[in-house]
RNA sequence: GGUCCCGUAGCUCAACUGGAUAGAGCAUCAGCCUUCUAAGCUGAGGGUUACUGGUUCGAGUCCAGUCGGGAUCACCA
């Protein structure tokens, strides 16, 4: 917050000096004050009673004079119960709006912070297309690693693509099957969803199969074991490993055509890596590591020759790190590629943006390198964000349910085309030029939509009611820079005002309610920049953005900014506008979102 | 069953390390375009923060219990 410090440091001296305690510091509490109270700043002066020993309100206002005949930016104050409001002085706030201003980057932190942070995010099965959940992901990890480069520290992404397991072989036996040859080519459908198709179609068999064998009164579990599709599948797999020419081929096929479709997908929805992992290139070393854990006594190989690892003494399970039939499973393929990324990047922090239906895997995960005896294990750390709901229940790929990326972005980009079409703003924008347009709106209200929500929560999607463009939106956010820019544009074409960028605005210019309320919530967002990144929450971001326009549109009503006599006042206001638009698109840029010159 | 997460307005979400009268948007109703973009602005109604107790100057927030929802405890990923 704006001004803390300094307030801070008077506070704790006026402590010092009036009732004769040093006090611990988190006794001085600073807050905003609230709307409905007189005042910017709020001291909670509560805690503090025990040491004044007197009465909350007049510990407020012994501070409160102190406060005010020791600090130059204090103006008046006033104690409501154990309140003191601090009123700061407008000039003091003109001050730092002015080196704002000149800050070329504002917002964003001015030194960089010594380490790598990796983030890992993304991370899709070759095995279907990406849905929903996907996107939150991609956008949460994308968005997560912007923040944390505007505060200041070195940022890689990175994508670890889980190309191999038995789910892959399970696409590629249903494609063997029943497939005919088909390709993305010869069906004309994008190579994810034909691959995904076939990773339906194999469970479709199998419970076919299953379906039979328990008529004979197996169980199901007796069924799926006894399955040969299974059996089939698994052999598959053996086989990979083996590194079987005709399996290998085929699995080179089939991924290249998943990965032209993810290609397509991140492409559309502005994602990028640094890096990208693959599965089958770290599973190795992942199991060799656990080789090397048998000998260190961290594993233990089990007579049936699956190799295991027993965590009951920290709370968890025994967990399975090798299959009987030598085979990796998930979990050793994290333990190599964590390991190869610690080479890579000697991380100080690697974060894993992954659903928090993954929580127990991260803790073994997190315990076995530590087991192992890597310092780094320290550093890993699970950004567990909440899963999507739909208003039926939870998406399901099997079921049909899922709400699929692709479809979902065309469906908003073709809604975005029509209300703006609707609105006719844009009329002479030519039709690449307005496609694009159509793209960013769809995207800043899906992105915008994501985002807003804290990342631990679930969240809920209604497919029927789809992303509105109004109200507490992206779009809305988009709109009110355009706006921005629209009044910026007309002022530099008027001969009066065209010069307004190069006006300086003295400290004792008098502003309203509506300016001094933007200046005042302007001024905060390097302070939100930096909680956002240690909180790893764009949700913040976005929830200032939100109130930034907001407060924007609230001057915008009530003042005139351009066309008015008085050529100071015009002048700084539309450098204040100016400057909003300027955060406004910080704000966006870290979470992915365009911003519109005009819409 | 064990472990963990969640329950805030009709709906979707906020609420900084415990702080003042729990806030926004959507939806509903009533207003505002001869003026810088109405994807906007102004106003109204809407709450026992699931429930019961406890901790304290103060609890949506912390603790215990109850009810309801979810995740996970795979030789799936």
């Amino acid at each position: 917050m704006q001004f803390e410090t300094d307030i801070f440091n008077v506070a704790f001296e006026a402590v010092q000096k009036l009732f004769n305690v040093k006090v611990d510091t988190e006794r001085i509490q600073l807050q905003r004050t609230k709307a409905e109270f007189e005042g910017d700043i709020t001291l909670v002066v509560f805690s503090l009673t025990k040491i004044s020993k007197k009465s909350p309100e007049e510990t407020g206002s012994l501070l409160g004079h102190y406060l005010l005949n020791h600090s130059e930016i204090i103006q008046s104050f006033n104690t409501v119960k154990g309140f003191l409001n601090l009123v700061i002085k407008d000039e003091a706030w003109l001050h730092q709006l002015k080196k704002a201003q000149q800050h070329a980057h504002f917002g964003f932190a001015v030194s960089k912070k010594p380490g790598t942070v990796v983030v890992e995010y993304s991370s899709p099965n070759t095995n279907k297309p990406l849905h929903l959940g996907h996107i939150r992901n991609n956008l949460l990890g994308w968005s997560v690693a912007e923040i944390l480069k505007a505060d200041g520290n070195e940022v890689k992404k990175v994508n670890l693509v889980n190309d191999r397991g038995i789910h892959i072989c399970k696409s590629m036996l249903a494609w063997l099957k029943s497939g005919n040859g088909e390709t993305p080519q010869s069906t004309g459908l994008k190579g994810d969803h034909l691959v995904g198709k076939y990773y339906v179609e194999f469970d479709r068999m199998l419970r076919e199969e299953k379906q039979l064998l328990m008529e004979q009164g197996l169980s199901e579990d007796e069924a799926e074991k006894k399955s040969t599709l299974m059996e089939e599948a698994r052999e598959m797999l053996r086989q990979w490993e083996n590194g079987d020419k005709d399996i290998i081929s085929l699995w080179k096929t089939m991924n290249g055509w998943v990965y032209e479709g993810f290609d397509v997908t991140y492409r559309n929805l502005g994602v990028d890596f640094d890096k990208i992992y693959y599965e089958s290139e770290t599973y190795l070393l992942g199991k060799k590591i656990v080789e090397e854990g048998i000998k260190k006594k961290v594993f233990q190989k089990k007579p049936d020759g699956s190799v295991r690892i027993d965590l009951t003494e920290d709370g968890l399970d025994e967990k399975v790190v090798l299959r009987s039939d030598g085979t990796a499973v998930y979990i050793t393929q994290d333990i190599g590629t964590a390991r190869l990324r610690f080479d890579d990047y000697r991380f100080s922090k690697m974060i894993y943006v992954v659903g928090n239906e993954q929580d127990y895997h991260f803790k073994v995960l997190k315990l076995i390198t530590k087991k192992l005896g890597y310092d780094w294990s320290d550093a890993i750390y699970h950004l567990s964000y909440g899963m999507i709901d739909l208003p039926s229940g939870k998406m399901k790929s099997r079921e049909g349910t899922v709400v699929d990326a692709d479809e979902l972005l065309n469906d908003l980009f073709a809604e975005s085309e029509r209300i703006t079409k609707e609105l006719g703003k844009i009329d002479d924008f030519g039709s690449e030029e307005a496609k694009q347009l159509y793209r960013s709106i769809g995207l800043g209200a899906l992105k915008y939509f994501l985002l807003r929500v804290d990342p631990e929560k679930r969240m809920l999607f209604n497919p029927a009611e789809s992303i509105d463009f109004n109200g507490d939106t992206g779009p809305f956010i988009q709109y009110t820079f355009a706006r921005i820019q629209s009044v910026l544009r007309k002022a530099r074409m008027t001969e009066a005002l065209c010069e307004y960028e190069n006006r300086q605005f003295s400290n004792q210019h008098v502003i309203n309610k509506e300016e001094r309320e933007l200046i005042i919530h302007l001024l905060q967002f390097p302070y939100v920049v930096h909680e956002a990144a240690e909180k790893l929450s764009p949700a913040l971001i976005a929830h200032y953005a939100f109130s930034t326009a907001r407060l924007f549109n609230h001057f915008y009503h009530h003042h005139s900014i351009a066309d008015i006599e008085n050529s100071d006042t015009s002048a700084f206001r539309l450098k204040l506008t100016a400057f909003t638009g300027k955060v406004i698109r910080s704000a966006l840029q870290m979470m992915g979102i365009h911003a519109p010159e005009r819409m």
